[in-house]
Parts: C-alpha cells; sequence; structure tokens
RNA sequence: CGCGGGGUGGAGCAGUUCGGUAGCUCGUCGGGCUCAUAACCCGAAGGUCGCAGGUUCGAAUCCUGCCCCCGCAA
C-alpha cells in the first residue's frame, strides 16, 4: 500500500516512522511551508520537514493544499495518513485517494473534536484518554471511526509527556489501521451524537491563571501549557510564566493570588480553593528557574499578590 | 531595523545614576549543637564582573563595537 502522509510538528513524526517501519511505502510527506520562528524571524521547516529531509522523502510543502490536487494525485498514492497536519482538506482533495484519507486525532473522539485535544484532556480532568483512527470526512473530525487506543491519564501529565504517550499510540494505530484495511478487515464506526465537544487553537490569552479557581483548576491549566505556550500571572507588572505546580491544603490568610508562603519547597499561592505550590517558573526576560531560586532571589515575598 | 528584559564565584540576585580594596541569600566542603533534621551556630573554599578596544592614577561602574540568553509580539 502506497501513502502520501501529512503533519507537521513533531508529534506527527513518530507515526510516519512507525508506518515506514512496518514496511508500507511512503511516496511523499505533506507538510506546512517553513515559518519564522523567534525574534529573528529565521525560517524553520516543521519538524516532519526535517525529518523527511534526512531520510530522503519527498516533501510537499504547499501553502494552500487544495490548490495542489493535481501534484498530489499525480504520485498515484493509494491513501493519505494526516495527523496535526493543519490544514482544512477540500472534498477534492479526499477523492483524490482511491483508498481513503485517514487522520490520526489524539483524544478518543467524539471528545475534543477541533486544534487542541491534549491540552483541553487535562484541563478538563478527563480520567482517560487515547487517540483515534479515523476516515477523514469533509466535516471537522466528524468522519468514521476505524480504532482507539486509550489510557488513563494522571494528574501528573503534561501537555509534553501526554503528546508523547498519544504519538506512540498513535504510531501503534496507524499501522494497525492500514493493515487492517489491506486486508479488508476495516470495520468503520459512526461517531455517537453524545459527548461531542469542541476545541478552538489555544493562544496566550487563554493562559492566564485565574486563582480566584480551585488550585487544582489553576494546575491543570499550568500542566496543560507545558511547555508551550505555558500559563502566565502577572507580579509587580511583569510576567511570570509557570513550569510546574502542584496543588495543596496549605492554609494562610490573604486574598486569592496571595503568596502566603515562599521559601526552598516552593511558593505558595492561595487560590479559591486549596493552595497552589509553583515548583517551576520564568520571569519575563529571565530564564526558567526552581521556585527556591526564584524566592533566593528576593523577587518575591509572602504578601505579594499574583495578578495584578 | 517589531517592543522589551538580561549576562557579576555552582544557583538566584544587589552593586552601575554620582568610577576608588566585589556584596547578599542559597548551595558545596569542614567543624559544632541535637535523639534527629530539610532547623540552628561557627569556619572555609570558590569570581577573567559576557568579549574586545577606549577614557582614567584607577573601570563591574563612563564611551565605542561585537557575542550570547530570555519574555512579549508575529
Amino acid at each position: 500500500m502506497k501513502l502520501i502522509y501529512a503533519g507537521a510538528p513533531a508529534f506527527s513524526v513518530p507515526p510516519l516512522r512507525a508506518l515506514r517501519e512496518a514496511g508500507f511505502t511512503v511516496l511523499a510527506v505533506l507538510t506546512q511551508p517553513d515559518k519564522p520562528v523567534g525574534r529573528k524571524a529565521v525560517l524553520t521547516p516543521t519538524p516532519l520537514k526535517s525529518y523527511a529531509l534526512e531520510e530522503g522523502i519527498l516533501v510537499l510543502d504547499f501553502a494552500r493544499v487544495r490548490d495542489n490536487v493535481p501534484a498530489l494525485s499525480a504520485l498515484g498514492a493509494d491513501v493519505l495518513v494526516t495527523c496535526a497536519y493543519g490544514q482544512i482538506l477540500t472534498q477534492e482533495v479526499l477523492d483524490a485517494f482511491p483508498a481513503g484519507v485517514y487522520n490520526i486525532h489524539a483524544s478518543l473522539l467524539p471528545r475534543w473534536r477541533g486544534a487542541s485535544p491534549i491540552q483541553h484532556a487535562i484541563l478538563a480532568g478527563d480520567r482517560e484518554t487515547g487517540v483515534t483512527v479515523m476516515r477523514t470526512d469533509i466535516g471537522l473530525d466528524t468522519g468514521d471511526i476505524l480504532l482507539r487506543e486509550s489510557f488513563p491519564l494522571s494528574e501528573e501529565e503534561t501537555s509534553e509527556t501526554l503528546s508523547q504517550k498519544l504519538s506512540e499510540a498513535g504510531s501503534r494505530a496507524i499501522v494497525q489501521a492500514l493493515r487492517l484495511l489491506e486486508s479488508g478487515g476495516a470495520q468503520f464506526v459512526r461517531q455517537p451524537q453524545e459527548g461531542v465537544t469542541l476545541c478552538k487553537k489555544i493562544g496566550k490569552a487563554d493562559c492566564e491563571a485565574d486563582f480566584t479557581q480551585s488550585a487544582q483548576s489553576v494546575c491543570r491549566l499550568i500542566r496543560a501549557m507545558n511547555p508551550q505556550p505555558l500559563a502566565f500571572s502577572r507580579l509587580h507588572g511583569k510576567i511570570v510564566n509557570f513550569y510546574f505546580a502542584q496543588a495543596c491544603a496549605e492554609e494562610g490568610e490573604g486574598v486569592c493570588g496571595q503568596v502566603i508562603r515562599a521559601d526552598k519547597s516552593g511558593i505558595y499561592v492561595k487560590a479559591g480553593e486549596g493552595c497552589v505550590r509553583i515548583l517551576q517558573l520564568q520571569p519575563e526576560g529571565g530564564k526558567c528557574m526552581r521556585a527556591a531560586d526564584f524566592v533566593n532571589g528576593r523577587k518575591v515575598s509572602v504578601g505579594d499578590i499574583f495578578g495584578g
């Protein structure tokens, strides 16, 4: 079975590797054009493109796939596998693959259709998550399900660690899925009407910690936004990004967002319910550091208030 | 030329305005106290103050050029 693989972020690399190791022929990799990254706006290829180039795979990085259907068809692939590709496919694109278009999605559909399933599963405190391989249709992650792989989601997981696990699960799932297709044993299940949730792309504006909420919620936000784009708050008028924190029961006088204890064990911030023990953070303009170091440099002390 | 912060012993910072023997907290090592300790007390080691040049009797500090790190925005 010959295929074209579409993706972009690091998340999409392992499944491609797995498909090739499983013996599938990857005719080309479809990805996003290089984008300017960082302060110096250095033109940077997507992780998937870098991998493809190293492996000597043909790379197609159209700004708009929909305008390049003939070029895709010309390769003669049976299927298109997509994984966090980042472009909406048109019917014309879907029709260009005789054996169909399949997507690896990082949630248990129909929950968390959309752009940020991993972050939202953590934000919502889901107890379970996983990956879904579905037959792509014209809707937003609405296609029929071929198979899913699920596992428990602990309160320790960050988007980074969860993303790795899901990427590995997705690798196993897509290989299994394509084998089912080849053998003719594929069975599709329509997505249920119940349990549908949507998630949009996450921006920095969604990352500001609200200490009037429960400590658990704040910690979920921090875990969901680690390592990108990072949950934050303001202290003395400057932005402070949070890397790691734990909810705890520390008691103390103060308003929500106020520091009730600060020592080498962490910075304890009073929340709507419970207390957020910050363990690792990064001041605006500075490097990521342990809370103990931040306290050491006298950048925060008991009574200071986050969120001002 | 998108806006801004920063480079000072192993870590986090002060000192730079108004040049004059390099300081604080933590860590490390040694010793002490203690049933014990992440607690406390005493002591020690450890720094080309990002790099280069300039001004000066004297530069972390003033002037010029360069390198590197980071936040926001894209």
